[in-house]
DNA sequence: TTTGATGCAAATGTTTTGCATGCAA
DNA sequence: TTGCATGCAAAACATTTGCATCAAA
């Protein structure tokens, strides 16, 4: 891979991600980061996106309610999506990575990993 | 919601489903059933495959390497997704429930349920 | 005869890409 | 200067939807 030039959008959309506790999709990416650069097109914000998550150096997450969200915390944690008002929230909670090896104890493949979430509704919308 | 009238596009999706073991994607149903109706349109493809998942009786998997897939197995089970050759494969294992207890340990909302998928080299690719 | 289901095509929403230009190294 | 990054617009994809017609009940 080409090594990555320095650029200053790249720069915003990382500080904006590591300073938001939103897990924002790309479309909120590149709203909030146009009132900084009014001329950044949603065409660079994705691709920014997609490098950093490819460096590690933030997580992209597939919660799958139409479209890809992001986080600026990149060590492997969970998350909880509410059903309530969609809001993505991190979990705090210890390993479960044991369940790697259960479901490895009748399956001949190789199992590397899993992706896991959860969901229910957040201490605003319950009840 | 109205009452489901009979349709023998329907039937002929859900008998396809239910004789083979691979998860097929909204597309490849739709080119498999053509053989039998060619003149079936996407559109109700996507209409069935919808109305059947909500009605429990296929598995929507949103394992995310771009298109739904769908299984004709309706009890909840776990998949694999092979980082090789992209099939899908059920896994036999017990249950693995506790995890929404550990994940509401540190939490304030209500845990009801996680979404789990495995990935790693299947048996064919292992190797 | 009533009303859900279909086929078709157009629309939608998200993400990617081609290309000329801009800017970091 | 070299070549990655950008802005813009068009394209690519997967999925949904409006509508006239068809067919189950």
């Amino acid at each position: 891979m080409a090594v990555m030039k320095y650029s200053r959008q790249r720069e915003a959309i990382k500080e904006y991600l590591s300073q938001t506790i939103e897990h924002p999709t790309a479309d909120t990416v590149y709203m909030n980061i146009r009132k900084q650069y009014p001329n950044i097109s949603l065409g660079t914000v994705y691709r920014n996106l997609n490098l950093l998550a490819e460096q590690g150096e933030i997580l992209k997450i597939n919660c799958r309610d139409g479209s890809d969200r992001f986080d600026g915390n990149p060590n492997p944690h969970y998350h909880f999506i509410c059903n309530g008002c969609g809001r993505v929230f991190d979990l705090e909670m210890e390993s479960i990575d044991h369940i790697n090896v259960i479901a490895g104890e009748h399956f001949k493949g190789n199992i590397e990993g899993h992706i896991t979430f959860f969901y229910g509704s957040c201490p605003d919308c319950n009840q």
